[in-house]
DNA sequence: CTCTGTCCTG
DNA sequence: CAGGACAGAG
């Protein structure tokens, strides 16, 4: 029954976080990132002197060593240091894990608040995904890297001439660093831009009275620091998980399947990777959408029989009527997709259906919407291909403007 | 026991 | 929409 027996490791002991934090989450690490960039030493320094350019380096150099080891030792503390400003916080109890969980660590009361995810080292690291664990491994490298060039360095330059610092430890050559990352992540990331720019475009007046080789290390200091640091906030956040180009395309195939198996939305996403966890939330997503989608039947059925009307085959959904226009709204907000008539079609047999037994009175009896939600749940229709693009909301999602435009059924043609 | 799905709540 | 309780099927 389960697609994912078997194949998920047995100790994945507890969820990654759900989607919904990650997608808020997202604009933290930005200012994160430029603070780190603001307070760069060189930025700071008051009155270099010119006749004793050795202390000016060593002075500097300590300091962005002793910064870039505080991060090297944040990242050896919290395996996960990135995450924690903001991107947790609905974790915790949420997945199905949870059960299980409770099984196993019988020395937890299950009072325990959901808080901490322990000590950083110990067992947090354990469930992380291999992918997120991966990229802060190599964020890890990177920065002791770093670490490696700014201590071969510091025996400081006899007379730091041109190009004397590149040649002795390959650091001249732009991209000697780089080793093939870089790719614009932190690019990615406004506030990072912006910094850099402004940086290079007006150096400091200090920075200007440094020997060219020590400025061209500066600058490749910096560019790593904001480069692994941006990019590691990126790969973190990047969203294993749901985003609301998921959720926005989950609703869309709303419109063709009520209730998806958990096997057809592997296919249909191919761009995220399954869970449990995963999987539950996007069965959720379905359940909740089938909620409102029922309530809205039940209300417009109620709504009819009070009306008047007699003959449930006078209930078809067009789209001008009220009930498309709030079913539209919930399911395809930017009125950017066209509503698939078999949908209309489903809709209109679901009224009725609701109608039906409303008017026969079964709805005293407590469970009188199971009959109406298996019949519906057999009309599901096949989803177009398009669907099984890992990127298909893609274009769609540019118009999540949500300054309206135009209610329901005009703002489509009227636009067009 | 797990997985789905509903219901109710925030 | 997410959480959580709960029910039913497997």
């Amino acid at each position: 029954m389960d697609p994912n027996a078997g194949l998920l490791p047995a100790p994945s002991r507890a969820c990654p976080q759900p989607a919904e934090p990650s997608m808020e989450g997202r604009r933290s690490p930005s200012p994160r990132v430029q603070g780190r960039g603001a307070s760069f030493p060189w930025n700071q320094v008051s009155n270099p002197s010119l006749t004793d350019p050795d202390w000016f380096w060593d002075e500097h150099i300590q300091a962005k060593r002793a910064r870039v080891e505080t991060i090297i030792r944040g990242m050896c503390l919290s395996p996960n240091p990135l995450v924690l400003g903001g991107a947790r916080a609905r974790d915790g109890p949420s997945c199905p894990e949870k059960a299980r969980e409770r099984k196993r660590k019988q020395d937890l009361p299950m009072q325990q608040p959901p808080l901490k995810p322990g000590p950083a080292g110990s067992q947090g690291s354990r469930k992380r995904g291999p992918r997120v664990r991966e990229q802060l491994r190599l964020l890890k490298q990177q920065l002791r890297r770093l670490q490696e060039h700014i201590l071969q360095a510091e025996p400081r330059d006899p007379a730091p001439g041109p190009g004397s610092a590149q040649r002795r430890d390959g650091c001249g050559r732009p991209g000697a660093m780089d080793s093939g990352r870089h790719q614009g992540s932190s690019g990615d990331l406004p506030g990072v831009e912006e910094h850099r720019v402004a940086e290079v475009d007006h150096q400091p007046e200090e920075v200007r009275f440094l020997p060219s080789g020590t400025r061209a290390l500066l600058e490749i200091l910096r560019k790593e620091l904001t480069g692994a640091v941006s990019q590691a906030v990126d790969s973190v956040l990047q969203k294993e998980g749901l985003n609301p180009g998921h959720l926005k395309k989950a609703k869309l195939m709303f419109f063709f399947t009520r209730y998806p198996s958990s096997s057809l939305l592997k296919v249909y996403f191919p761009d995220v990777q399954f869970n449990r966890c995963i999987t539950s939330q996007m069965i959720k997503w379905f359940s909740n959408f089938r909620e409102f989608y029922y309530i809205q039947m039940e209300k417009s059925a109620r709504q009819a029989i009070s009306d008047g009307v007699t003959n449930p085959k006078m209930l078809v959904i067009l789209r001008d009527s009220e009930l498309f226009r709030a079913l539209n709204m919930h399911y395809n907000k930017g009125n950017d997709f066209e509503v698939p008539d078999c949908f209309l079609e489903v809709a209109s047999l679901t009224l009725q259906e609701f109608f039906r037994a409303v008017s026969a009175g079964k709805d005293s009896d407590p469970s009188w919407k199971k009959p109406i939600y298996k019949i519906i749940s057999k009309l599901d229709s096949d989803i177009p291909e398009i669907f099984k693009s890992p990127s298909y909301p893609q274009e769609l999602l540019r118009n999540e403007d949500p300054t309206e435009r135009g209610a329901a059924g005009q703002g489509f043609l009227g636009l067009s």
